[in-house]
DNA sequence: AAAACCTTGTTCTCTATTTGTTCTTGGTCT
DNA sequence: AGACCAAGAACAAATAGAGAACAAGGTTTT
């Protein structure tokens, strides 16, 4: 058993290619329509790779079949331990704990219409601050990870490393102010350096299971 | 046993196009229609298609009866995993029509604490009959199909075969009321028949890209 | 009920196209 | 030199479609 590891650059390409387009063909493609995607111009070239590919065993012999290029079990499995985990939930916005320090992560897997293609995470939300925003209490919510934001954007920051809060954000030069979404609670007013941005939202999730 | 991984690009679109169809027909389609549904001009080009699905195990042999194309239990098996690359999507509440007639549906990925075990399906909300419960004009939510429900619960319901639409349910023997979550929308009610319960409320999603 | 149709599934032949494979040639990079 | 890579020609097999012919069941007509 050859490990995947020993893949050539242009073989590396190709398995990519097929394990992040498998979704999208019905049929498994074809070497011509492999050639197109991969520019290649000529199917002899692309022949090559794909026998490399299957010396590997991560795709089936087409062995003249005229069936295109399967990948074998063997690549579905690793597609899983690769990209196919999901994003990892960090639970419960918690006080004071930076996200990234966080142990004993788990993974929820989101539809694409709820992340980007940046690195996003998840949380579980804490409290009433947002809810007019239609977030409540218990709710989850998709972050995508980054230390900046826009005004008006909805965050997940850091105040004096101590509180973890979502809010919306206004950065004026010598003021931050995190504003929430619930009329019974007051803005808060921060020098910038006291508010540190760990990510801007993307998404909400609710379960009304039990 | 053949595997079903070795189909052809037009068996594949001919098993495709039954397992999708199935429902439709309430008799097994003859070769004919099957041919019109392909674009074929002739039986004996379809013909071969049908025997490569039999020897494949996927539809039973239609050993000269008529309307004799059934899908076998490993076929039907083969949808399951053929669904469970996610939930159906069938766009907006469309007033007027029942969810599963919808043409065109998409799928997408629902992350396992956002649906049950039953069939679930995925709507796009229109309108602000929920707002006060955070479901807001443009949220996604997971129903799970069922044709009834317990008082309190939120379901999909199709009003008099006209207007589907999203409410908390409340049932009495003689009446049905359907409950907006939006302090400017009156209750409605209705005499039990009227009201066709689609399925119940399991999950919400909400993106704040674009 | 018998006969004359029509529909439907099956089989066969013929033809065209697509597709996987193999080889040769030549290029680039280390 | 050795590896990787690409292009193109040529080939054989697999796939695909059309049409004709036929048998068996239905349906309609007589």
């Amino acid at each position: 058993m050859t490990s995947i590891y020993n893949l050539t650059r242009k073989q590396q390409e190709l398995f990519d290619f097929l394990l992040e387009n498998q979704d999208f063909h019905t049929n498994p493609p074809t070497l011509d329509e492999l050639c197109i995607a991969l520019g290649l111009k000529s199917r002899g070239s692309l022949h090559k790779h794909i026998q490399g590919l299957v010396d590997a065993g991560l795709i089936e012999s087409p062995n003249k079949k005229q069936r295109g290029v399967r990948l074998t079990e063997l690549a579905l499995d690793q597609e899983v331990s690769f990209e196919n985990r999901g994003l990892p939930f960090y639970g419960s916005i918690a006080a004071g704990k930076p996200i990234e320090a966080i142990p004993d992560v788990t993974h929820m897997n989101i539809p694409d219409q709820l992340k980007t293609d940046q690195p996003c995470y998840v949380l579980k939300v804490k409290g009433d601050s947002m809810i007019e925003e239609g977030i409540f209490d218990g709710d989850w919510v998709i972050i995508e990870k980054r230390n900046h934001a826009r005004s008006g954007e909805i965050v997940v920051a850091i105040i004096e490393n101590e509180e973890v809060t979502l809010k919306f954000i206004e950065q004026y030069p010598h003021e931050t102010i995190l504003i929430p979404a619930n009329k019974t609670m007051e803005p808060m007013r921060y020098q910038p350096e006291q508010v540190e941005i760990q990510g801007i939202l993307i998404g909400q999730m609710r379960s009304y299971i039990h």
